[in-house]
DNA sequence: CACGTCACG
DNA sequence: ACGTACGTGACGTGT
C-alpha cells in the first residue's frame, strides 16, 4: 500500500479565498482590523482537505522572493497586480496557522509554491512507496499529473479530481502537453504571452494534431492561413512562454516527505489563534479534549449545606423548558464545585433560593417551577452580556470561549449520536457554574462602564420574573375551536386548489415559488416585473397582476389560508400542555433593539389584520369568570420621535390630542383637517411609517403605489415641515458613524458595524437601523418598565388578574370580572404615565370573552 | 440549511 | 448605478 501525500498550492488557496470574499465591500475583519476573509477560506479549505483525505503527509507550499521566472523578463515588469495590502498581511498569519494546524508549510528562496509542489511531485514519481495529491485552483499544476499524481482542482463550488484520463478526456492530450497549451494560447494572469491571437480552441486542436510545440513548428508548413501567420511571428514568445510555464520540477532543498508528516493539531494554540481571528465557528469544530478535565468536584447525594455566595447552572435538554427533560444542574462556592442529579437539586432547593448569578435565570424559575421549587439569581449573566452586546446563544460556551474558557457545546451535550461520556458533560456543567462565578465581578463592572447599570437593574433584571410568571401561567385555548376552524380552511383550501389546477391546466405545488413561477410567467403568460420582480411571487407583486388572469387571485386566496392552515391551525394544539394552555418563551436576549421577542410558539403574529385569520383569536380566552383584557399604547413609535427629534409641531398635535395622521395631511396637502380625505391621511401615515424607518422616495412609492418621484416630494414636505426631525435623522446617523453604536432614551446600547461599510447598500442600511434604534428601543424600554410596574401592582394590589402576553406596544391580562373596573384604571393609569415624555402617552383598553373580542 | 414567503408590531 | 423601510419567528420548498 502506498503512502499518500497532499500538496497545497498556499498562495493559490489565499487568493481564491480573498478574492471569493473581497469585492462583496464587506471585507471580514477581526475586531482589532486586521483582515481575515482570506485565512476564513483558507482554513476551511485546509479543514476539509484533512476531513476528507485523513492525510498522512501534508504540506503547504508558498511562493518565496523575487523568483527565476520574473528574472527571465529583459525589462523585469510583473504583469500580475501587486498583491492588495489586505492580503498581504494575511500571508504571515496564514503560516502560523499552518504550523498550528500541524501541517508543514515550505516556501524556497527564488521558487513558485509550483516549483515546491513539482518538486515533491517528481520525488513521489520517483519513489514508488508514494502518491501524492495536488490541491489548487491553477490548471498550469496539472502537468505535474502522472501515474503517482493526480490534482484536486478547486471549481467554485466543490472540485474535480484530474488524473492521467480524465485529463486526456477534457483536453484530447496529455497532462505533460499544459506546458505546450501555455506556451501557444498564454495565460493573462501569469503573466505568460503565448502566441498572440491564439486561444485554448485553436491551441488545443494544433498539439491534438501534432502533439508537441516543436511538432507544430515543425509542421509549420501544413498549417494554413492566419494561424501559421500568428505563429511565425510569435516563435519567439511561445517558446519564451515555454520555459515560463514549465514546473522547475528539481529544487535542492532537504526536504523528504518523511519532513511533511501531518502532526495533528496544536489544541492550545490554535484555540488561541482562532479566538485572535475571532473564528467561532472553526473553534467550535475543534474536537474537545478527551482527557476528562481534572476539575474536580463532589457528585452531592442527599442533603448538603453551602454557605456563602454561589453560582448556578441548570443543563436542560433543549430550548423549550416547559417540557425539556434534565440533564444536570452545578453549584459553585468559589472554593469547590458541586454537581446535582434533578433528586438532589430538589432535595437541596434550600440553596437554589438565593443565588449569585446564574445564566438564564427565566429557564431556572420556570423549569424549577415544574418540581414547585423557587429560585431567585441576584445576576444574570446571559443578560448582562446581551446588553453589552456579546453575541449571546443559548449555549453559555459561546460566550465562555470569547472569555478564554473553553467548554464543549451544548450540541455535543444533547447530540443523540452521543459524542460525550457522562463524565464528560458532567465535567463540562461543572466547568459552566465556575465561568458564572469567576466572571461575575467583570460583567458587573463591564455594564458600569457602559452605563448600562440601571438599565439592568432597573429594567431587565426586575423582568425576568415578571416575564417567567407570564411563561409559567400561560394562556388557555380552546382545542375545538382550532380544528373547526382548520377544517373549514381546510376544506376551501382543496376547492381552491381545484381550481387553481384548472386556470393552469395542469397540476403542480402552489407552494412552491418556483412551479407557480414557471406557471405564471412562463405558461400563462403573465407580463414579467423588472428585477428581482420577475421571479418573485410574492404577495406585493402578484396584487398587482391581479387583473390580469383569474388565478391571481385564487393564488392569493390559496396563500392566505394556507399560512393560516400550517402556521397557526395545524401546529398551535401541539402546543397545549397537559393544563390546556399554551406556554410560550419569551426570548430577553433575542433582538437587536431590545424588543422581547416570543418563540415555542411565536404568540406575537397571530393574526389580526384580515378577518380570516382574525377568528384564531377566538380560541384564545380567559380563565372562568374572568375577561381578556387587551391595553395597547397609541402610536407610541411617533410620540417617541416627536420628544426625542423634540418637533413643536408634532408634539403640540399630541399635546392637543389631535389625530396625528390628520394633521400631518393636513399639513403635508396644506388644507384644514377637516378637509383631509380617507385616501390623504392613509398618504400621510405611510409617509410617517416610512420616516420612523428611515425610508427612500423608492420605498414609500411602491408602499403607496405611486411614483417615486411623487412619494419622494411627500417626504420632502414632511422634512421641510417639522425640521427637527430631519435634523434628528442627519444627527443621529453622523453621530452614530462616528461612535459605532447608538443608544436609546434608557441607555440601551445597539453598536452598529454596518454604518462604516464601504458598500453603500450595507452603510444606508446601518443609517437606517441607527435612526429607528433609538425608537423601537425606546418603546420596548418603555413597554418592559410598564410591565414591571403593573406586576408590582398586581402583587401589592394582591389581584388575581395575571399579565399573559405582550405584544411590542400592547399587553394582554386575565381580569377577573370583579376586578375590572380597578384593573382597567390601574393598567391605564400606569401605562400612561410610566415615564414622561414631553408628549403624553395615550393607552387604549378593549376586553372581551375571548382574544378576538378584546380587540 | 438557505431561501422565499408571510404572520405580527 | 446601486437597491430600495425597522424589528421579529415559522413554515414549505429545494439543494
Amino acid at each position: 500500500m502506498k503512502k499518500r501525500a497532499i500538496l497545497i498550492d498556499g498562495n493559490n488557496l489565499l487568493f481564491r479565498s480573498y478574492y471569493a470574499t473581497a469585492y462583496t465591500g464587506n471585507l471580514m475583519k477581526n475586531s482589532n482590523g486586521i483582515p481575515t476573509n482570506a485565512l476564513f477560506g483558507f482554513v476551511n479549505m485546509i479543514n476539509k482537505i484533512i476531513n476528507e483525505e485523513k492525510p498522512e503527509y501534508i504540506m503547504i507550499a508558498f511562493d518565496k522572493g523575487h523568483n527565476f521566472r520574473q528574472d527571465m523578463y529583459d525589462n523585469y515588469k510583473d504583469g500580475r497586480i501587486e498583491t492588495p495590502g489586505d492580503l498581504k498581511v494575511q500571508f504571515p498569519i496564514a503560516k502560523e496557522l499552518c504550523t498550528l494546524m500541524g501541517i508543514k508549510y515550505i516556501e524556497c528562496d527564488n521558487y513558485e509554491a509550483d516549483d515546491i509542489i513539482g518538486t515533491f511531485a517528481r520525488m513521489a514519481d520517483e519513489d514508488k512507496n508514494y502518491n501524492a495529491t495536488i490541491v489548487s485552483s491553477d490548471k498550469d499544476l496539472l502537468q505535474l499529473i502522472s501515474d503517482e499524481v493526480n490534482v484536486k482542482l478547486l471549481k467554485q463550488k466543490d472540485y474535480i479530481i484530474m488524473d492521467e484520463k480524465t485529463f486526456f478526456d477534457t483536453y484530447g492530450i496529455k497532462p505533460i502537453r499544459m506546458i505546450d497549451l501555455k506556451s501557444l494560447m498564454g495565460d493573462a494572469s501569469d503573466n505568460i504571452p503565448g502566441v498572440k491571437g491564439i486561444g485554448e480552441k485553436t491551441a488545443l486542436s494544433l498539439l491534438q494534431k501534432y502533439e508537441t510545440l516543436d511538432g507544430v513548428y515543425e509542421h509549420i508548413d501544413e498549417i494554413s492561413g492566419k494561424t501559421r501567420e500568428k505563429l511565425i511571428n510569435d516563435k519567439e514568445n511561445a517558446y519564451f512562454s515555454y520555459k515560463l510555464a514549465t514546473i522547475y520540477k528539481t529544487i535542492d532543498f532537504e526536504y523528504t516527505f518523511d519532513s511533511i508528516k501531518y502532526n495533528g493539531i496544536n489544541r492550545e494554540g490554535l484555540i488561541e489563534k482562532y479566538k485572535e481571528l475571532e473564528f467561532n465557528s472553526f473553534l467550535k469544530s475543534i474536537p474537545t479534549n478527551n482527557n476528562v478535565s481534572d476539575e474536580k468536584y463532589e457528585i452531592v447525594k442527599g442533603k448538603i449545606n453551602i454557605e456563602g455566595e454561589k453560582s448556578l447552572y441548570i443543563e436542560l435538554d433543549g430550548i423549550n423548558y416547559h417540557t425539556a427533560s434534565f440533564i444536570g444542574a452545578s453549584i459553585y462556592d468559589g472554593n469547590k464545585s458541586y454537581y446535582f442529579d434533578l433528586p438532589s437539586l430538589v432535595l437541596n432547593k434550600d440553596l437554589l433560593k438565593d443565588v449569585k448569578v446564574t445564566y438564564d435565570l427565566k429557564k431556572n424559575i420556570v423549569f424549577l417551577n415544574r418540581y414547585k421549587v423557587n429560585t431567585n439569581s441576584s445576576f444574570d449573566t446571559l443578560i448582562a452580556a446581551y446588553l453589552l452586546n456579546y453575541n449571546v446563544k443559548d449555549d453559555l460556551s459561546y460566550l465562555s470561549s470569547t472569555f478564554g474558557v473553553e467548554i464543549p457545546y451544548y450540541e455535543n451535550i444533547i447530540n443523540k449520536k452521543k459524542t460525550m461520556t457522562d463524565e464528560e458533560i458532567m465535567s463540562a456543567i461543572v466547568k459552566k457554574a465556575k465561568f458564572l462565578y469567576e466572571t461575575y465581578d467583570e460583567f458587573n463592572s463591564k455594564l458600569k462602564n457602559d452605563e448600562l447599570y440601571n438599565l439592568y437593574y432597573e429594567i431587565e433584571h426586575p423582568l425576568i420574573n415578571v416575564l417567567a410568571k407570564m411563561e409559567i401561567f400561560g394562556i388557555n385555548v380552546k382545542p375545538e375551536v382550532i380544528d373547526d376552524l382548520a377544517l373549514d380552511i381546510k376544506t376551501r383550501i382543496e376547492m381552491i386548489e381545484g381550481r387553481i389546477y384548472n386556470y393552469a391546466g395542469e397540476e403542480f405545488n402552489i407552494s412552491s415559488p418556483k412551479q407557480l413561477g414557471t406557471i405564471l410567467y412562463d405558461k400563462l403568460g403573465i407580463p414579467r416585473g423588472r428585477g428581482k420582480n420577475a421571479t418573485s411571487t410574492s404577495h406585493d407583486v402578484l396584487i398587482k397582476y391581479i387583473d390580469r388572469h383569474p388565478i391571481i387571485n385564487e393564488i392569493l386566496e390559496y396563500r392566505n389560508l394556507s399560512k393560516l392552515l400550517s402556521t397557526y391551525l395545524e401546529t398551535f394544539n401541539d402546543y397545549v400542555l397537559e393544563d390546556k394552555k399554551i406556554h410560550t418563551i419569551y426570548k430577553q436576549t433575542g433582538t437587536r433593539t431590545g424588543r422581547l421577542s416570543s418563540i415555542e410558539p411565536n404568540l406575537q403574529n397571530i393574526p389580526v389584520r384580515n378577518e380570516e385569520g382574525r377568528k384564531i383569536r377566538k380560541a384564545f380566552v380567559p380563565s372562568e369568570n374572568s375577561v381578556l383584557l387587551s391595553s395597547d399604547y397609541s402610536q407610541i413609535e411617533l410620540r417617541i420621535l416627536a420628544h426625542i427629534s423634540n418637533a413643536k409641531s408634532l408634539i403640540n398635535a399630541f399635546v392637543n390630542g389631535e389625530d396625528i395622521h390628520t394633521h400631518v395631511a393636513s399639513d403635508i396637502f396644506n388644507i384644514p383637517e377637516g378637509e383631509v380625505t380617507k385616501n390623504q391621511r392613509r398618504t400621510a401615515k405611510a409617509v410617517i411609517f416610512g420616516i420612523v424607518y428611515g425610508i427612500s422616495g423608492y420605498g414609500l412609492g411602491e408602499n403607496l403605489d405611486i411614483t417615486a418621484t411623487e412619494a419622494k416630494k411627500y417626504i420632502d414636505k414632511y422634512l421641510t415641515l417639522y425640521p427637527e426631525v430631519d435634523k434628528y435623522m442627519k444627527d443621529i446617523v453622523e453621530k452614530t458613524r462616528e461612535l459605532g453604536y447608538v443608544r436609546t432614551l434608557f441607555n440601551r446600547k445597539r453598536e452598529i458595524e454596518e454604518i462604516k461599510n464601504t458598500n453603500y447598500m450595507i452603510r444606508s442600511m446601518g443609517d437606517r437601523m441607527a435612526l429607528n434604534t433609538p425608537i423601537q428601543g425606546t418603546s420596548a424600554d418603555i413597554l418592559k418598565l410598564a410591565m414591571i410596574e403593573i406586576d408590582k401592582k398586581l402583587v401589592e394590589g394582591n389581584y388575581k388578574t395575571k399579565m399573559l402576553l405582550q405584544v411590542h406596544d400592547e399587553l394582554i391580562f386575565d381580569v377577573p370580572q370583579n376586578e375590572l373596573e380597578d384593573i382597567c384604571k390601574m393598567i391605564k393609569d400606569t401605562m400612561e404615565n410610566i415615564y414622561k415624555l414631553s408628549v403624553p402617552l395615550k393607552v387604549e383598553i378593549n376586553y372581551g370573552k375571548d382574544w378576538y373580542e378584546a380587540k
